[in-house]
RNA sequence: GAUAAAAUUACUCUA
């Protein structure tokens, strides 16, 4: 039994979530019964899928069958509460178990990820008063969370406050630091600490690299990232889908487009193999810079790679269509989100309807306005902004009223 | 009781 649950837990650590729970499934049939330890790896694949139903479910078949869902079971539910974006209802369940580091971990996370950086901190120290000594996987969490925010002067206090608990930084503490600078346009102090770093005996690994050829992009410094490409395979360390992303993103965004097509072309016959975020970046660089024809060809590969797009892929196609004035094809993209299922988002709704204000076809945006709410999109600031917009050029200014009424009385205040 | 299951870093669509 305990093999099956070992067998189970390396496929779940490979990321073979569907086939773990296939397996269950044929477990269940042929009479194998589950334990804690197979159930919780079950609920973390329904979670990692976002299945969160289904994860509760598997839960409440534990309950039923008698058996006693444990800290880690909780701290699996947790993260994936958070992973759906409910932080609430993962907090009001941390608040009703007996809470372990990890699971303080893993709201701290679910917090620090959602924007909420005080309500981390707070934990923090709420875990610090309860005597459990928060580790440096917590440290790391919040760390990363106040660098992203820009706040890396407070981030490096809580580095010292770390170090005088008797907790030590590791490689990821520079990274996450690292990372902080490049996101906030210091290339020299995240240069500087690579070498701080080194000195000190870390081994820069691929994310150290990654991180910095990243940074070095986003201002477009192609020549210092393809040094530090060579330099960190000289190292022995390979670049993988990331890294490569980072240069399609980079090339494109400096309007390098055949640099960036070397790159896609090489990682399609040579690997690392793109992932959808190499489609994103390339169509979305392509269609920034008006490359639409490319920008079609790419995504009739894509598919025919049985690579399936998203919603996201096609939200990007619809903003370059539109930003180039093929606003039909724009529209043809959108229906084809219903043909092919796939479930609009906010983003599609507000392109489509600045798209069309844009283009005069006032009466059609107000028509994907109006079937917003029963699409499952209600529409956000973003959206009353641009069809307030539309609304005024076209005179149109009693539905202008109307529409102005009803974001007030949703709370919706301009931008 | 565990040589099995849980939390941290890079690419990733709109004004």
């Amino acid at each position: 039994m305990s093999e099956f649950g070992r067998l189970l837990g390396s496929i779940a650590r490979g990321k073979h979530y569907t086939t773990v729970i296939d397996l269950c499934k044929q477990m269940e049939s042929s009479g194998i019964a589950h334990n804690v330890h197979t159930f919780t790896i079950l609920i973390n694949c329904f979670c990692n899928l976002s299945h969160l139903g289904c994860a509760f479910s598997v839960l409440a078949k534990m309950l039923k069958l008698g058996l006693h869902p444990n800290a880690i079971t909780f701290t699996t539910l947790i993260n994936g509460l958070c992973l759906d974006g409910k932080v609430h209802d993962a907090l009001k369940l941390f608040e009703v178990v007996e809470p372990t580091v990890v699971m303080y971990g893993a709201v701290i996370n679910g917090l620090c990820k959602s924007g909420n950086n005080e309500l981390g901190l707070q934990m923090l120290k709420k875990m610090e008063r309860s005597g459990l000594e928060p580790n440096i996987v917590i440290y790391n969490t919040i760390i990363d969370g106040l660098c992203k925010d820009g706040r890396v002067t407070e981030a490096e206090k809580v580095i010292d406050s770390m170090n005088s608990r008797g907790v030590k930084h590791d490689l990821l503490t520079y990274n996450v630091l690292m990372n902080g600078f490049c996101l906030h346009n210091q290339m020299e102090k995240a240069t500087k600490l690579f070498d701080v770093m080194v000195g000190s005996g870390y081994v820069p690994d691929t994310f150290s690299y990654t991180i910095l050829i990243n940074g070095y992009l986003n201002i477009e410094r192609i020549d210092e990232a393809s040094r530090l490409l060579s330099e960190m395979c000289n190292k022995g360390w390979l670049p993988n889908t990331v890294t490569y992303n980072a240069f399609i993103g980079g090339l494109c965004k400096a309007g390098r487009i055949h640099g960036a097509q070397e790159v896609f072309e090489n990682m399609c016959c040579n690997g690392p193999p793109p992932n959808l975020n190499t489609y994103i970046t390339f169509l979305d660089g392509l269609c920034k810079q008006g490359h639409l024809d490319l920008a079609l060809t790419v995504f009739k590969l894509m598919r025919e790679r049985k690579m399936n797009p998203t919603v996201v892929i096609y939200n990007i196609l619809i903003h370059g269509m539109f930003n180039f004035g093929m606003f039909e094809v724009a529209r043809g993209l959108f229906l084809s989100l219903f043909h092919k299922g796939l479930k609009r988002n906010i983003h599609t709704y507000n392109k489509m309807i600045s798209g069309l204000c844009k283009e005069g076809l006032f009466d059609a945006a107000y028509q994907l306005f109006r079937q917003m709410e029963s699409d499952g999109c209600p529409p956000d600031s973003w959206t009353y902004t641009a069809m307030l917009s539309g609304l005024h050029q076209s005179n149109d200014t009693s539905t202008a009223d109307q529409v102005l009424r009803e974001m007030a009385d949703k709370g919706i205040s301009a931008n």
